[in-house]
DNA sequence: GTGCTACCTCAATGCGAGTTGAGGTCAAGG
DNA sequence: CCTTGACCTCAACTCGCATTGAGGTAGCAC
């Protein structure tokens, strides 16, 4: 296995080195070992960043990535707690889908101010009942 | 037109009075002016905050979502913007969809990894067909 | 062996988005 | 009159997520 040194991984994921660092301190991710001083990271880190990215962006904490999967590649054996962690997984995705076409109407709407769009008025109680995406569907830290 | 104090602002948008002084002080709300000491607030004002709270829950940052009111209060919401929103929105959720999928699939799967189990990669490659996302799906770092 | 560069640790700092707490003001009601 | 409750200011604090800086090291190129 091709082993890359945190720079690299750092280029190819698009996250700072200092970002990793902090990433592996939290347990998000982990090094496969050090060659001198240098840790070595595995080519399956990069796709473990862009998970993590996915959920940072749909306001997922970090605390709560990590729940869902290990450092060490393995997740949790508790099955149940991962059905349920997709099934989470499940309505947030169906509110940015939501939200992704209620931007898309308003994106294209063809009235002169957004405020006399209908579709956006319904869009701006939507957002303002629902309370929002970024609002953690998941428990406290 | 009716004046509202702070708290019933609170209640009828359902954002707690100190976030309502926070928004104030940054400029993304304004009082009408004051009766003794109390902040009063035309009712023009709970539309702003659910425009704020939409644009909150689409992850633009309180900066953003200032600068889409114009100087003079006029809404002005880049529709360019919208559709960009929109476009990164489309990527996590694809991004997403890989998380879901890993984490049902570990939930099932007897296999010591999944990245040994054939089924699992059939998904993976199935889920994020169209490309890998590398960098953060949001605007700049 | 000297330099260069990319790495290392650890502590401090910054930012976004508020919340909390101390101490004060006002209007109404008992 | 005195209390209660809703408001006020201002500063400090929290939390998540990193970045920055100081001081140190490994390995390669010359």
């Amino acid at each position: 296995m091709t082993a890359l040194d945190i720079g690299e991984v750092a280029r190819r994921a698009g996250v700072s080195v200092s970002a990793l660092r902090f990433y592996e301190e939290k347990g998000l991710i982990a090094s496969v070992g050090r060659r001198g001083l240098r840790r070595q990271f595995g080519e399956d880190v990069l796709e473990r960043l862009q998970l993590i990215a996915a959920g940072r962006a749909a306001g997922f904490t970090l605390a709560e990535i990590g729940r869902m999967f290990g450092a060490d590649g393995r997740v949790s054996v508790d099955r149940q707690m991962l059905e349920e962690k997709a099934a989470e997984l499940d309505e947030v995705i169906a509110q940015l889908d939501v939200l992704r076409t209620k931007l898309r109407h308003a994106a294209a709407c063809p009235a002169p101010s957004h405020l006399e769009c209908p579709t956006f008025r319904r869009m701006l109680r939507a957002a303002s009942r629902g309370g929002g995406v970024s609002r953690s569907p998941f428990g406290e830290p």
